[in-house]
DNA sequence: CCTCTCGTGGAGAGCGCTTTCCGAGTCTGC
DNA sequence: GCAGACTCGGAAAGCGCTCTCCACGAGAGG
């Protein structure tokens, strides 16, 4: 383990007294060899503290044992003062866990990448092509974001987490977020709310605008044409701003179900100022069953999104494509599920 | 873009008519290149779409454009639950936040690293060492980590976030914990409160411990030569518990302060069980101004750690001495601050 | 007009590894 | 006793790139 250039097969195989081959062969468990030259080598490899180089093996092998976790993103500039948020986001952080659940275990890696630009993406898919990574689960932020497009055209095994705003042929773990709505819907209407409201995220990404839709088809179902909504992005704070909003507008409000738990806490926030009390007054039904859901007083009821599953799930889709890239794409739903607390 | 292999500097240099050498000096914009060559050559690189090979190019440079965040834990098996928490913690998020906003302005990307049996580290030193990645970013979690100084013994450019358990000659940025932990007494004191309990983290933790010995330092400084203490894991549910086996033994405190705001959600839970308000009845002060803080209800009082800040100066240190290694070991200790809220 | 210098680009030697190809040696069966 | 099959290990050809070294031509100086 001291300084200096770090040994390499020649060295090994000088002390043993083989060739860089043989060495090669016992380090990567081939069959045909002499039980006898084996324990030579690894007695060689133990004696100089031996460690592959990862990067010339990736070079021949074509494999890197690395995933890339790519966050794409749609700006002009790479100063993106919304990725801090993002990863502050008990989102990522699940993500990441699930992630490397099932990736640590095979002992792959995971390389992080934010790309924003179109720039950014056609280098990002370049480095991937060019084995950069064995492939690459995808968080797509924006709404028409070129990158999923890009990433099936040029045969990079990939698996999006959410699924892509235009139907594309690459695999996806997706949560069934209308279904979820829907028994936020009928959460609300069961325990006796009639007037009910909604406080939504971005219309345009997918998860959010199904969650959207899944919600004003329950309440439609149950002779609620109409249901007034008021948009957030998924923050704390836009949640606290569309709740009053939401409130100056239909003050009689009785119950209302917001897109993630988030911007569920920042509307318990805005209701605590209005002295409403929750649920008595009002109703509060989350999404996602973030920690922030148990943070919250009074803790949040909401829809339950297993994104740690969903995650580790994208992995294990990955890697068997990986491993046979000639796979049909294949998309994996999740249900989501009622999660009852305090707030509904 | 199409499928098939990538195109190598070998295409280009055919394409253009020129020498590989050629090609390779116009992409890395080295000089004594006539105009009117490196104008053909650009072309033909547009025409085959090549992009340069980062693994190959690395092999011969020595530079990957990766740094590794390395989470050192210390487990006998890899299936280790906490992991999860782990990342579910804004802590982890905090600090890719941060530690981002530089690398990828610079274009260098992260490789997330899991590293728990000794096993484990001493492959992952190795794979450092043979140029796996420019550097390590370490977040070490269990008190006797041998992996600092592992890093330092092996020259790989490392910077921890936290300073090392025991000393190491590696840098590190941190922060004053003990000042923070002092504030919290201080403002706790101020307010009038008079029976202070603390809720602290794993004793052995170094950002722990300080925090343990700053708070008592300051409170002993005041006349209060003995604090009642019960320990969590920096988890919401360890804090819930810690508050009422705090409670139980000291049923007259009217102030506390808890090492972290996660724990300090839980004593607020554990709190409204037994109808103590906050902070009326108990004052209740939290430690690192995390999401958290401001989801509690009510908002926590707590002392500010710039964790982003601190990672992003991690990022800079690291880069700097990948840059030139023969810098003399650097810490940079942030100051906390006191934000205060309502719940003291 | 010849030599010296300098700017320019090609040839080729690696970086550390895997893997094909082959030759040499060992068994088996007839 | 020998052809054929099989086992084992070495030599060497790359993987795609960088960069040193060298050859060549042109401009400058004597």
């Amino acid at each position: 383990m001291r300084s200096g250039r770090a040994p390499t097969l020649e060295d090994v195989a000088r002390v043993a007294g083989v060739s860089r081959a043989t060495v090669s062969r016992v380090i990567n468990g081939i069959r045909n060899v002499d039980p006898q030259l084996h324990e030579v080598v690894w007695e060689a490899v133990g004696q100089t503290g031996y460690v592959p180089n990862r990067l010339a093996r990736s070079l021949v092998t074509r494999r890197t044992g690395t995933v890339a976790l790519i966050v794409s993103d749609s700006e002009t500039h790479d100063d993106d003062p919304f990725m801090g948020r993002f990863f502050a986001d008990p989102y990522f952080g699940r993500v990441v866990g699930g992630l490397m659940s099932v990736l640590r275990r095979e002992g792959v890696q995971l390389a992080l990448q934010i790309v924003g630009t179109d720039e950014g993406k056609k280098r990002l898919v370049g480095d991937l092509r060019s084995g950069q990574a064995d492939g690459a689960i995808v968080l797509s932020l924006p709404a028409a974001d070129p990158l999923p497009r890009m990433l099936a055209e040029a045969d990079v095994p990939a698996v999006m987490i959410g699924r892509p705003a235009e139907p594309v042929p690459v695999d996806y773990v997706d949560l069934a977020n209308d279904t979820g709505a829907a028994m936020a819907a009928e959460h609300l209407l069961s325990r006796g709310c009639r007037r009910i409201g909604m406080i939504s995220g971005p219309a345009d990404v997918p998860a959010s605008s199904d969650r959207i839709s899944g919600f004003r088809r329950a309440m439609a179902r149950h002779g609620h044409g109409w249901v007034p909504t008021a948009a957030g992005n998924f923050t704390q704070a836009s949640g606290e701003t569309a709740m009053r909003t939401l409130l100056a507008e239909n003050p009689a409000l009785d119950g209302v179900f917001v897109a993630n738990d988030l911007m569920a806490l920042g509307a318990l926030l805005a209701l605590r100022e209005v002295t409403r009390s929750v649920p008595g007054d009002i109703a509060v039904i989350g999404f996602d069953d973030s920690s922030a859901a148990t943070a919250a007083a009074p803790q949040l009821t909401t829809i339950r999104h297993p994104l740690e599953d969903m995650a580790a799930e994208a992995a294990r889709l990955l890697l068997a494509r990986v491993e046979e890239p000639s796979l049909r794409v294949a998309s994996v739903i999740y249900e989501p599920s009622l999660i009852r607390r305090g707030s509904a």
